[in-house]
DNA sequence: TATTGTTATACTCTATAACTATA
DNA sequence: TATAGTTATAGAGTATAACAATA
């Protein structure tokens, strides 16, 4: 089925390139997520991503994460308790509550990033400069893929 | 900090490339697991996908998974009880017990595979060959980086 | 006595249902 | 009456500690 050869880029098996770039990606993913033993659980910092730059109410937050309301609300609850969020009332809405990164939230943010960065960094350099040209080719085509 | 225009490889700044790479990987990890609901917990899936082709005990996966041994014990259970993995009492050691794929699992593997394959494949089909051509590339190289 | 695996208990994150407060 | 959010309760996953069976 797979060709032992690299064949010219037009007659490339796109349900084999599909499966292989889908397993490159999970693995780095994994392995970045394994090497770098966060100091947030996944929950957590995926909504601290979320009230980046762009304070959200806690339904928002529910329904772009796709989880309960009540989930969330305990989600948020322990950030706050963490200081990493801060909650301000609506003035306009007394049912409502803004949410916003706390300076501590945003802090954690970059620490988080640094460390996953580090552990793909440490990688890259010790590819040749070939191979990173084509991986910052491979960036640019995987971020559009991603995003559509 | 970002050169606005693409630099020439041997100047490539690796930590941007670094963190934009490890996004874009991340993202398309994501995209793949939410879009191709899949039918098992992703730590079923994970020991699904260890004992392929390779019987192991309740211990070695435990192990491999980094998980304590109750957890697998409970996972394993569970496992059992779907149907997806059979138990088989080791003949030299009592305590033993060795895991093994039915050929149920086997299908529920083969058939999770696909899924996520597809949506990759699909969003493949809609670039240009050379793009293609490029991520082909990348693919060898990202599966080292992952393996190292 | 050491090792393999399970059971007992507790903590976290998930959910749905019920409740409070505001619109 | 409808909506935003929290509390009540239950169901999985995780863990550590204690136990059973075997080496």
């Amino acid at each position: 089925m797979t060709p032992k050869t690299s064949p010219p880029a037009a007659t490339l098996d796109v349900s084999v390139l599909a499966g292989d770039l889908r397993l490159a990606c999970m693995r780095i993913s994994r392995r970045v997520r394994f090497e770098s033993t966060d100091a947030l659980p996944p929950h957590q910092f995926s909504v601290l991503v979320r009230l980046e730059d762009v304070p959200r109410t806690a339904g928002e937050l529910a329904d772009i994460e796709k989880v309960s309301a009540p989930s969330m609300s305990r989600t948020v609850a322990s950030l706050v308790e963490r200081g990493l969020v801060a909650r301000q009332p609506d003035p306009t809405d007394g049912r409502q509550v803004i949410l916003s990164l706390s300076p501590q939230g945003s802090a954690m943010l970059s620490h988080i990033r640094r460390r996953r960065d580090e552990w793909m960094a440490t990688r890259l350099r010790s590819l040749s400069a070939r191979d990173r040209a084509v991986l910052a080719q491979a960036t640019a085509i995987l971020t559009r893929v991603a995003a559509a």
